[in-house]
DNA sequence: TTGCCTGCAAAGTATTTGCATAACA
DNA sequence: TGTTATGCAAATACTTTGCAGGCAA
């Protein structure tokens, strides 16, 4: 976890120093705040995470950060529809999807080659030059699943 | 063209009158101008469509009127990452994905039903009740392909 | 008539920008 | 020392809300 965090952050400061930009504490802040947390969090989440913690980061600088990670590749973006975006350290793992439950709002992963092989071909058929993807499936998980069939069974229409 | 439109309206106003709720001439104008965009409309877009025919809405009757399709299922919403939200007439056709294109924007659609069967069982597998999916694949259209193509033979580097 | 709607303007939310100051290389 | 970043606050862009007056059923 850590180690996956430390050569993340490094990286990143190697990303900076490529294109002579300073490598500074708040960067460095915002960066491992991304590359720890296990979540997708928001740009708020994280600035309060490191508030938690004594850091005081700015907004701006936050934003300004997290849109560095995202062009260095080392940090994917998302869109759930909340309102807001959600960000993602890509780390070593494999290329993945979602499954979000619009009741509870948990975030569940997946990962599926077919999925993925699937779609670049079907750019491919299209004439696209296919870059990336997002493929997000909505509905409920299992918990809310059950809760829900509970509350209609107590009901008896509707 | 017209009876798509005529036959989606239809089915509005049944919705409108099924709960209820009254039919009033904002709420046709601004169907109507959603079922009948061929494109993917934003809410300023349908404004404006209106404002060019004389016919004056107001912005949060066009939103207020926007959820009220969504949540009558005539019409699905999208965000492709502009900024902003998009509409689009779920209309008589089969459930269809996008591809976006980078560059220039364009929005191309494509079917695939066994792109569609394998989402359902994916979230099946992760016991998720699959309710909707949203997939969206970017990168870039056949004529910026070419374009870029071109930019990049004309230059030695970069 | 009654309840829901409409338009306006103000508020809200997430994000971006301008600018004086401060920190990195 | 010269960039480039930072933090603050103001600005932005889309969307929602509050409210007084206006229609649909």
């Amino acid at each position: 976890m850590v180690e996956r965090t430390d050569a993340l952050l490094d990286r990143f400061t190697r990303y900076l120093r490529d294109r002579r930009l300073p490598v500074t504490s708040q960067r460095v802040l915002v960066a491992k705040a991304v590359f720890a947390s296990a979540e997708h969090p928001s740009a708020e989440s994280l600035q309060r995470a490191l508030g938690r913690r004594g850091e005081r980061v700015g907004t701006a600088t936050v934003y300004r950060t997290l849109d560095l990670l995202v062009e260095s590749g080392l940090v994917r973006q998302h869109d759930f529809g909340d309102g807001f975006r959600r960000f993602e350290p890509v780390s070593g793992r494999a290329i993945h999807e979602h499954l979000i439950c619009q009741r509870c709002g948990r975030v569940v992963e997946f990962t599926n080659d077919r999925l993925e092989r699937m779609l670049e071909i079907i750019a491919d058929e299209h004439t696209f030059l296919h870059r990336r993807h997002r493929v997000e499936v909505y509905g409920l998980c299992s918990d809310c699943r059950g809760r829900d069939a509970a509350a209609l069974s107590s009901t008896v229409s509707r």
